[in-house]
DNA sequence: TATGAAAGACTAACTAA
DNA sequence: TTAGTTAGTCTTTCATA
């Protein structure tokens, strides 16, 4: 992981649709070069995979949700993951355990995906915050 | 948006180099209208970009930073975007007003950040949860 | 680091609803 | 008029030297 290799995520995190060749002109080496660092940052696991950043619906939030002490949040995350509108489910350290990362298709999505978490007896908690606006690093 | 575009998005979340042929294949349908409907969520915004996901140090974590009233947030946001390990910066409703995502190199790198955000004037409070484990919806 | 072959994406003309 | 299909062409990626 050098200069290099960041020089070339960056470009990716902005466009992973950028052809080799043209990353290797705006990195200054070549196409087989530019080809051979993302391959091996894959195995190594720098870059975790190649995705989309989406915004189906118009309501982007974060929602921190607290469990029990007895849960297996590992379990509740599992299925929580599989909720619609849910794009990322992180278990965390401090106060609560579970953030869910969400883009829903209105307030009224948002509410009723909050209204599911919070019937579940497992939960004790929950916070949400609206993601106003978000920049990439 | 309708059903295959959103089936469609999941495997392109899943991995955004899928090509149009085997997307197709998948979801019954032929190359051309898979790759006419991902130009047109392109456009219309639901795709907000093809990206990495990256992990490039060992550590992730959000940091939750409060600012005081009389700030502009988005300025301060600004900044933070390009310190160097924060993937994300979002401004958010709720108590704290900007949530950071970075990815550290280690904990020490983690601890210097906080730090360099705990030193500006505008900062007024800064809470850090560590991201344990992180699952895609 | 080149170069040719293979895979994939794009253009544009066409069909169907 | 819009969405979908397809054949041919061009671009990108990949494997080999």
């Amino acid at each position: 992981m050098d200069d290099l290799d960041r020089r070339i995520l960056n470009i990716l995190r902005r466009d992973a649709r950028t052809p080799y060749t043209e990353i290797a002109d705006e990195v200054g080496t070549s196409e087989g070069t530019v080809r051979n660092r993302v391959e091996r940052m894959l195995e190594e696991g720098a870059i975790e995979r190649f995705t989309v950043a989406t915004r189906t619906g118009n309501v982007k939030a974060m929602i921190e949700v607290g469990v029990a002490v007895d849960v297996d949040t590992r379990a509740v995350s599992d299925e929580m993951a599989d909720w619609d509108a849910v794009d990322y489910v992180w278990q965390v350290s401090g106060e609560e355990d579970i953030v869910l990362v969400v883009d829903a298709a209105d307030t009224t999505a948002l509410n009723d995906l909050i209204t599911k978490a919070r019937e579940r007896d497992e939960v004790v908690s929950t916070k949400t915050r609206l993601i106003l606006n978000e920049m990439l690093g």
